[in-house]
DNA sequence: GTTATATATTTCGCACGCGAAATATCAAGA
DNA sequence: TCTTGATATTTCGCGTGCGAAATATATAAC
């Protein structure tokens, strides 16, 4: 029982690894993981809300601000007002934002499924299950 | 096989989750989780050198070059330079520190817990397993 | 119709972590 | 000694995410 406050401490160190192969990896393509995730999200919803992106990727709407005007700028997705109501913004892709997007899922497949390696469905079921239960044990907001 | 980048994704939220509950939970003692993190590591190796805490905590030494800064600033740690070595720096942890950092174990005991409740011994096995590998399979450097 | 309130988004300042480059010191070799 | 190379740390600029506050528009109450 040495590390005292282990589960946190693995889990953070995890995701700073993880975080760090898909940025070196897809810095030569000109895209972060957190730019890849709005690009896959659009992929299958294009137009969608501003805050819908932001609440399907679980990032507060003043982050998303800021990330969309990054990839604004970055040419990869336009903003568009919404018909109806005057106080939304739609994330439109641009093409290139759509195949950066494309190119970017084969990586993020790849190292998807080498994050299985070396253990069995059940195990992957297990620690899916676990991941999952975060969300509801720290839930959005109150 | 429903969604594409799953554990990724599941994996990124999940570290998002418990950093935020982290750091709300703290903010009212002043003190961040990366900062916490440092708290704990000198707490059991007083007057480590940087470079020996930004190993131990997987962060690049620049990195922690500037939460050390913020912690020195804070009043919680202390630089001092190596006798034998010029180059290196030590932090030792202030009174102030050692305290904080007591008081940030015992809320930290907690959340940790709350991590395993709901999971068999056996299961929360292969989760550690399954964070450790991240590590194995994304080596730090090269 | 005007006021009050709710909602969508943005702006601001901050902590954090990264990579690349700078700085300072140490260790060897010529 | 002088130079060359390694090591420890820092500085800089950037992307990311947060909370709090501002802004703009929509909706409800009167």
């Amino acid at each position: 029982m040495r590390a005292e406050h282990r589960l946190i401490f693995l889990l953070t160190v995890a995701y700073r690894r993880l975080q760090r192969a898909i940025d070196q990896e897809t810095a030569t393509h000109d895209l972060t993981s957190a730019q890849a995730g709005v690009l896959f999200f659009l992929g299958r919803n294009d137009g969608a809300l501003i805050g819908d992106v932001s609440q399907a990727l679980d990032i507060v709407p003043s982050a998303m601000s800021g990330l969309a005007d990054r990839m604004e700028r970055a040419g990869l997705v336009k903003r568009r007002r919404d018909g109806e109501d005057g106080r939304s913004q739609r994330l439109h892709l641009t093409v290139a934002g759509q195949e950066l997007g494309k190119r970017a899922a084969t990586r993020t497949r790849v190292i998807n499924n080498r994050l299985m390696d070396g253990f069995s469905e059940a195990e992957i079921d297990v620690v899916s299950r676990w991941l999952t239960s975060l969300q509801e044990k720290f839930p959005k907001d109150v």
